[in-house]
Order: C-alpha cells, then sequence, then structure tokens
DNA sequence: AATATGCACAACCGCCAAGGA
DNA sequence: GTCCTTGGCGGTTGTGCATAT
C-alpha cells in the first residue's frame, strides 16, 4: 500500500533548478497566478514535481522575499519565537516578512544553534547548558515531541520504540543531554482568570495563536475555553504544546512589531 | 598540491490535515 | 462517513565551496 506519488518521477527534472526553468515557472507564476501545482508543470512546460515548483516558488523566486543576511533585531526575533513555539519554521517564518520557513530553518541549524551554545544555552530549551539535563523537571519544560513519543508509547505497549535497527526503550528520548522533551504545565485556569492580563481584550483571554496573529487558527483555544470555563468543564490536564492549550504560556515578554 | 573536514543552503522526502467528491 | 487529492510542513539529505591538515 501507501500513497500515490504526487506526479510522475520517472518524466521530472531533479536537483538544482537551472536559470530557464526559474523563468518558465516565474513567467507562469506572474500570468496565471498561484494556482494547482500538480497542474502547474505541465501547463508552465517543466518536467517538475508540482511540489517542488511550489518549493522554489516559495523559497527563493517569490518577488517579496527579503535575502541577504539575517539582522541582529531578526536573530534575536527568532530565538525569541523558537523558544515559544520550538519548530514550528512557518509560524516563526510567518512573524518575519521576506523570510521562509525553510531559510530560517537553515539558519537556526547553521547559525543561530551554534551561537546560542557559545552563550550556553541549550538551543532545544533555551536554558542555560548547565542546568539543561540536570534538573528533570517536567513541569517546567515545554514538549514538542510529545505527541509523537505518546504515540510510539501506544504502538509500543510494552515501552519500547521501534527504529530500523534496534529497538530502544521509549524513554530513552528524554535523553537528559538534548532535553527535548520539553513539558508545559500551564497555570490552574482560574488563576489566569484572576489575575490581570495584558492579552485580555474586552474580557476575552487570547490564545497563543490569536496574540501571535495567527489568524483563523485551527489551533485558537480561545473560545473552546470560554465554553470549558463557562460549563465549568476544564478537565483537561494533559496539556502540550501546539496539541495546545497553552494559550497561556509565558510569552509576554515577547515584543511584536 | 592533494586530501580531509566542516559549513551553508538548496532541494527532496514522507507525513499530516483540510477539503471535496 | 469514507476515500482521495492536494497543499503544507518539518526533518533530512545532497552538493558545492571554504578552510584546515
Amino acid at each position: 500500500m501507501g500513497r500515490s506519488p504526487c506526479c510522475e518521477k520517472a518524466h521530472t527534472n531533479k536537483g538544482a533548478w537551472t536559470k530557464e526553468e526559474d523563468d518558465r515557472l516565474i513567467a507562469y507564476i506572474r500570468s496565471h497566478g498561484e494556482g494547482c501545482w500538480r497542474s502547474l508543470p505541465k501547463a508552465a512546460g517543466l518536467l517538475r514535481c508540482g511540489k517542488s515548483c511550489r518549493l522554489r516558488w516559495i523559497n527563493y523566486l517569490r518577488p517579496d522575499l527579503k535575502r541577504g543576511n539575517f539582522t541582529e533585531e531578526e536573530d534575536e526575533l527568532i530565538i525569541k519565537l523558537h523558544s515559544l513555539l520550538g519548530n514550528k519554521w512557518s509560524l516563526i517564518a510567518g512573524r518575519l516578512p521576506g523570510r521562509t520557513d525553510n531559510e530560517i530553518k537553515n539558519y537556526w541549524n547553521t547559525h543561530i544553534r551554534r551561537k546560542l551554545l557559545n552563550r550556553g544555552i541549550d538551543p532545544a530549551t533555551h536554558r542555560p547548558l548547565n542546568e539543561a539535563g540536570v534538573h528533570q523537571d517536567v513541569s517546567s519544560t515545554i514538549s514538542f515531541n510529545g505527541v509523537k513519543q505518546e504515540k510510539d508509547k501506544m504502538n509500543n505497549p510494552n515501552g519500547f520504540v521501534e527504529t530500523d535497527e534496534k529497538k530502544i526503550p521509549a524513554v530513552e528520548e528524554r535523553c537528559p543531554d538534548l532535553n527535548l522533551d520539553l513539558r508545559i504545565s500551564p497555570p490552574l485556569y482560574h488563576q489566569t482568570q484572576q489575575h490581570a492580563d495584558p492579552f485580555k481584550t474586552g474580557g476575552k483571554t487570547l490564545c497563543l495563536f490569536c496574540s501571535l496573529g495567527v489568524k483563523n487558527s485551527k489551533q485558537c483555544i480561545c473560545s473552546i475555553d470560554t465554553a470549558a470555563s463557562s460549563s465549568g468543564n476544564n478537565t483537561n490536564t494533559a496539556y502540550d504544546f501546539l496539541g495546545l492549550k497553552t494559550g497561556f504560556l509565558d510569552y509576554r515578554s515577547l515584543e511584536m512589531k
């Protein structure tokens, strides 16, 4: 079984794009706009997968892209956003006009990671390196891989995660050196109700996504929480970061321009 | 000068979710 | 409700260039 391929791979080019291919793609999108990526290659006379065209356009050919080095301000913003969102590169890119998720992802992996390490900060947790791995206080760390881990555990109730090479204990993912298992334990809901909150507008508490300006996010929990709290049905304590009932994560230090 | 190693980044792959039939 | 298609995302790989040995 398996998914059907997104395109006929036998007849598509791969690898670096040529100038001619770029020109064709640009010309086509200029005259027809961004439409169906699947049919675009054929219509544009390109021997490329639709996905490949989309990626090329979004990451390199779009006219509104800002090329060149990242500024110090952009660096700091990326770090802040990453500390809040984790590897949600598209969300981070959404806050940096002219930058793409791929660009930010690459930049993070090649520059910022090292920059943080030089500062003695664990890039995965944004905590001091000597602290990471020492305190396994799961109530105060943020989980980005918790969902997958839980899925793995369900698939492997004996507590082992299958890999290509061997079985490893599921708990091994909580490698203290990496400290990737970042969980957050949000404040009790009534606490957020009791305290004045700068993200409350008109008596309504904004969730993380709304406060970040993510419109119509499927993750938006503003209304859910309002309903839950009004009905007194606030039973969910298994919050995960982007699952995500974490509208009350401390993102207040984030300065958006 | 030749080779090894590291770095930067473009591109690909596989998975997932949304939406339509 | 189910299946299929499509777009989008994050992780990973491939490749060219720079630097070190």
